[in-house]
Order: structure tokens, then C-alpha cells, then sequence
DNA sequence: CTCACTAATGCTCAAATCGAGCAAAAGCGG
DNA sequence: CCGCTTTTGCTCGATTTGAGCATTAGTGAG
């Protein structure tokens, strides 16, 4: 078990930092996507990691998303590390001449406000552009019962052994929530992993190299970045229930109510008004302020902040998220 | 937003696998260390990534895993990966004469039995060697509140500014559950961060290049491992309670005491045995399989086994822990 | 000026879950 | 056969959730 790690041995390494940046725009979520080299297809940031200047991956993480857009990034946590063979096809001009693996560490930031942007080529976008079947504001999308359950389970069908279909029929059910078991909307990132499996994302066909046989659902992204996308999603909509980080997300003074539509944005749910704000001051996260604003329309809105220092000594750590029933 | 990552201007960086692998013997659970090379400290097992004939980090750990022990690792989760600098001064040696970055992929791994090993320099250890103050089985530990309470209640008084004290006061107050605040057993990795700012473990001073100052608490590691064990701890704590991996560490068949006791070796809480029932059957997750134990005195208690199929569709995806009341 | 409309806020009630404890059942050893 | 131990079954009150009704406070049209 000694470790036998002679560099001179091992092939070449470059290490990239893949930055997933969520930001608030009014009710809706958005993420931060570039246009990427190979045309077309949207990209997420990235920037290569230098260990001769950068202390740490954050530290570098944070200089670049800033010489790059100008903005300073709030919260930043650490996603996933990228290192799959496959993966560098699409990035191979960044690998350079002498074909070193490239491996990205995912991050995950959140900035308070969709700024407008210094460099050109980076814009907001929705993130259920990328994963519309994610977006249960309004019931449960038509895509989803249209399309990709009676894909998924032809899919099932198809595997040979019987004991195979069961599994995939299982695993189908269990992740879209089909038949009675319950959508978890946590579950993006597995819902995507499936999706790709079962060859109805055009990556999958793309990384392939094959024709891609219909659209795909969701809009494509370079490289495995959706994929990244989905374990930042996924990632957020756990963490919000334990951590009050969607605060690293709101501006200092919200109502109840933004708050609220934000929290759906995120985890594509709508919530029950009344129970989500008893469960906001059980844990006793928001204070009022006594400021008012005058809606677009009916009784005006306190507006609250976050109560850093306030909060409740025994009270949960984050959100519960009180769902309503589907429709 | 280009990227810019041409490796030939970028510095050397080496990547290296960290192993966390767990085991239960008995009621224990049981962590893999092996000998550091720099004397004394034990180590985590630690192998080095090939880009060459590693199409995946899980292959590459896999592999080594195997060759090194003899054993087949089942479940596997990446945890995180440590690229600060000052981290790869301890094992500089492994760098290289020409001082590449040394960043390491830290995995989980969960083995349902420690075998015997067939390298001899490898070993299974507690996990609580490292962190004793984790342990409230038999309540809270003397170690907790005649040692490092005290020593960070007096930390957090050294702050200059009062609004320092203050907020350290809430931290440690919040992730050691003083004053009334709840112990959270998933917090582990922040206690030991917060230990370590504090110097209160022997790491602290060892990082800065001092002599210790006292012994420290619980049994250090080299490098960050301790870190990284309490990353894998804190992870394993959490993700017990939303996905049914404890039955990656059980064997076959167990009596529901033999689980529960499991159980309460990786959170380190006791649990109230009725209530553990309780919950495991609403979740559907045990089927019993007739056969009985003969048990060390007392009633025979039935064997059961993990009901993969059987899992309930309404039901929870982990167990909850119906702690008892601290004594 | 009043009334309809809208959204915020306040409150109630039943169902489900959780924490805790009592009691019976089934082997073992003397 | 009896006391000891551990498994197993069950009950009960306290909270926490899910869901809906009612009231309040503005805006804007008639």
C-alpha cells in the first residue's frame, strides 16, 4: 500500500475549474452560460487552474469568474470532481499538442443579483431551458407525461433479461416518480443520468459519435456540462433545506413572498403560502423590517431580510419545503 | 470568458487517490489506515491516478484497492477533492524532485466485512481513535465537556474585536451543541475544522511548524487525512438517513439488533430500539427470513435481510434515527 | 366614494410522525 | 421450574405536517 506516484511515470495531467453560477433575476433562477468554442452549443464557464499562482481551487475559481465578468462571487462550494476518459474528446484543443487528461473540479457559486456582464459572450439563462421536465411549477410538465415516460418505458421494455426490465422498470419509477412513488425533486442529477442512458439527451448519441436520432429533450450543452448543471441543481435543492443558503441568493430586502418564488424556482415546486412562512419563523430566519412595498396589485408586503444573528438557537437549519399536492 | 489553458505555460500537477474505506467487525465500525511513510502517523490508503491506463478515477481506485488488499470494494462515492498548497508539503516526496501540485480525489468506500488484509502493513482501526469526542453512545463524551469545551469556550474569548468573540462564541455554541443547541451528529467535518482553527489538534501546530502545544485531541493523522476522514464521516452520517447504504456494510443476514448497533457505531448516537423498528418497516426496507439467531442470552431474535425489491414505493429512501434523549 | 379585486396575513383542524415507555414472549442457565 | 435477558408488540401524548377558511389592507374602475 505504499504509494508508488513517480511523476516522471504518470501521464500528463491539466486540471480546469467548471463553474456553475446561479443568480436570482426576479422570480426565476438563472444560470450563468457561455457560448462555447465548438459552436452552438452553450457552455458553462471555465478556467484553467494554475498551481504555480493559485493557492487554493477557490482562490482561483474566485479570480478568474471575476476578471472574467467583473463580479465577485458570494458563496462558493465545491461540486464534483470530472475525470472520465471520454470527457476530453470535446475539450481536446484545450488539452493541447501532447494530449494531457484534463480534469475539472466542478463549483458551485451563487451571487445575489443577475448583474449584466462585462465580457460579451457570457449571458443568464434559465436553467429549465436545460431540464425542462425539472419545472413542476404548474403541475407536472406535459413533456414529462408525454414524451419521456413512454420513452423511459419502452426503454425498460427493451432490456433483455427479464430481470434487467424489472431493474430498469424500478429504477424509472423510482427516479421520475411514476406510479404512485413520489417525485423528489432532489433527484435531478439522477433523472439526468437516466435520461442519457436511456439515449433521450443528445449527448448521448453526440458523445457517441453518432447522428442524433430525434432532438433530445432539454437543450444540449458542450462536454458533459449539463451533467454538471444537473449535480449543481441537484445539489442546491438538498441543500436549501438544510443550510439557509438561498439568502446567498436573495437582495437584503425581499417580501415573503419573493422569497417564496424563489424557493419555487429552485426547486421547480410550488408551495403552500401559509406553511412555508410558519416553517420560515419556526426557524425564525427572516425578521420584518416595518418597510412596506406596494405590490403589483392587492394588500402591500412587509419586507424582510435575513436574520443572520437572530436565528433560532434550537431551530432547523434550513427550509422545509411544504409542498403541494400535485395536480 | 475564453479559456485559457495551454499546459505548457500551466505548472505540473499530480493526481492522487485518497481511499476512505469503511467496514463494520462486529458492532464496530471499522476505518482502513495504513503506516505513513514519514513514521508514526497512520495514514489513509493512497494511490496513485495514471491518466494513461485509468479510463476513471473508480477504475483507478478500484484497481489499487484490489491489488493492495486483496478485496473488492462495493459501493463507492467520490467525496472531495483537496488541492490547497500547503497540503502537499507532507508528502512532498510523492511530488516529485521537480515540486508538482499534489491534488488528491478523496472516495468513500463501504465494504459489508473487514477481511483480513493481505498486505501487512495496512490495518482496520476504529474511527473514533480519531475522533473520540464523536462517540455519544454512552453519552457525552468527558473528553467533550471537561477538555474541549472549556478550551474553545476560552479560544473563542481570546477574539480581539467583541464582534469576533461573539460570532465565535455562536459557532462553537451551534457545532458542539452547547448551551441548549442540538449535537448534530452529521456535523463531525465541522467540528474537526473548528478544532483545528482552534488548535486544539495536534495537526494545528504541526501544519504551522511549531512544537505541539499538549497532546492534542484524538490521534492524529498525516497530511490532511484526518480531514478527510471526517469528510467521509460526516458524509456517511448524512447520507444514512436519505439513501439505504448501510446495507453496504451489512452482511447477508442480521438480526435488527446487529443493524441498529450499526447503526449507532456511524452516528455515534444511542437510538431508541422500538422506535428503529418503527421506522424500519415503515420504510420497508428489512424482510425477516424466518430463520432464527441463538443469541449471546435471551430471547432468539429472527435473522433478516436487506429487501431490495420489496422497498416500499411511498416510502422513505433512508432510515430515520430516532435518537434518545441525551443522558 | 364605494365596491370589486387582489394579495398578505392570521388561524384552525385533522392526519401523520415522533419520542417515550409498558408489557408480553421466548430462550438460557442454574 | 425460576429468574435473567433480549426480542417483539403495543399504546399514548406531543409535535409537526398538510390543507383550507377567514380577515385585512391596499389598488383601480365605475
Amino acid at each position: 500500500m505504499k504509494p508508488d506516484l513517480d511523476p516522471g511515470v504518470l501521464g500528463r495531467v491539466v486540471v480546469g475549474l467548471n463553474a456553475v453560477i446561479f443568480a436570482a433575476d426576479g422570480d426565476e433562477l438563472n444560470v450563468l452560460v457561455t457560448e462555447s468554442p465548438d459552436g452552438g452549443q452553450p457552455a458553462l464557464p471555465f478556467g484553467p487552474f494554475d498551481p504555480e499562482t493559485h493557492r487554493t481551487f477557490e482562490i482561483g475559481l474566485r479570480e478568474w469568474v471575476r476578471g472574467q465578468t467583473g463580479f465577485e462571487l458570494g458563496y462558493v462550494e465545491q461540486l464534483y470532481t470530472f475525470g472520465d476518459r471520454g470527457r476530453d474528446a470535446p475539450v481536446a484543443a484545450l488539452a493541447g499538442s501532447d494530449g494531457a487528461r484534463v480534469v475539472s473540479v466542478g463549483y458551485l457559486g451563487l451571487a445575489p443579483e443577475a448583474r449584466v456582464l462585462k465580457g460579451a459572450d457570457a449571458r443568464w439563462v434559465r436553467w429549465s431551458r436545460f431540464f425542462p421536465w425539472e419545472d413542476h411549477r404548474e403541475g407536472r410538465p406535459a413533456l414529462l407525461t408525454e414524451e419521456i415516460e413512454p420513452a423511459l418505458r419502452s426503454w425498460a421494455d427493451e432490456a433483455g433479461v427479464p430481470g434487467r426490465r424489472a431493474a430498469r422498470f424500478d429504477r424509472v419509477r423510482l427516479t421520475f416518480g411514476l406510479d404512485g412513488a413520489p417525485w423528489n425533486e432532489e433527484r435531478a442529477l439522477d433523472r439526468y443520468e437516466l435520461l442519457y442512458e436511456a439515449g433521450l439527451v443528445a449527448e448521448a448519441a453526440r458523445d457517441r459519435g453518432e447522428a442524433p436520432s430525434g432532438r433530445g429533450v432539454g437543450e444540449a450543452m458542450a462536454s458533459d456540462h449539463r451533467r454538471i448543471l444537473a449535480t449543481a441543481l441537484s445539489r442546491l435543492r438538498g441543500k436549501i433545506k438544510y443550510r439557509p443558503i438561498v439568502f446567498e441568493l436573495t437582495p437584503e430586502l425581499f417580501t415573503l413572498s419573493d422569497l417564496q418564488k424563489l424557493v419555487e424556482s429552485i426547486s421547480g415546486l410550488s408551495l403552500h403560502k401559509q406553511n412555508f412562512r410558519r416553517s420560515l419563523d419556526r426557524a425564525g430566519f427572516v425578521e420584518g423590517t416595518g418597510r412596506m412595498q406596494s405590490s403589483t396589485g392587492g394588500r402591500p408586503a412587509e419586507l424582510h431580510r435575513f436574520a443572520r444573528d437572530t436565528m433560532r438557537s434550537g431551530g432547523a437549519l434550513g427550509l422545509t419545503i411544504p409542498r403541494l399536492k400535485e395536480m
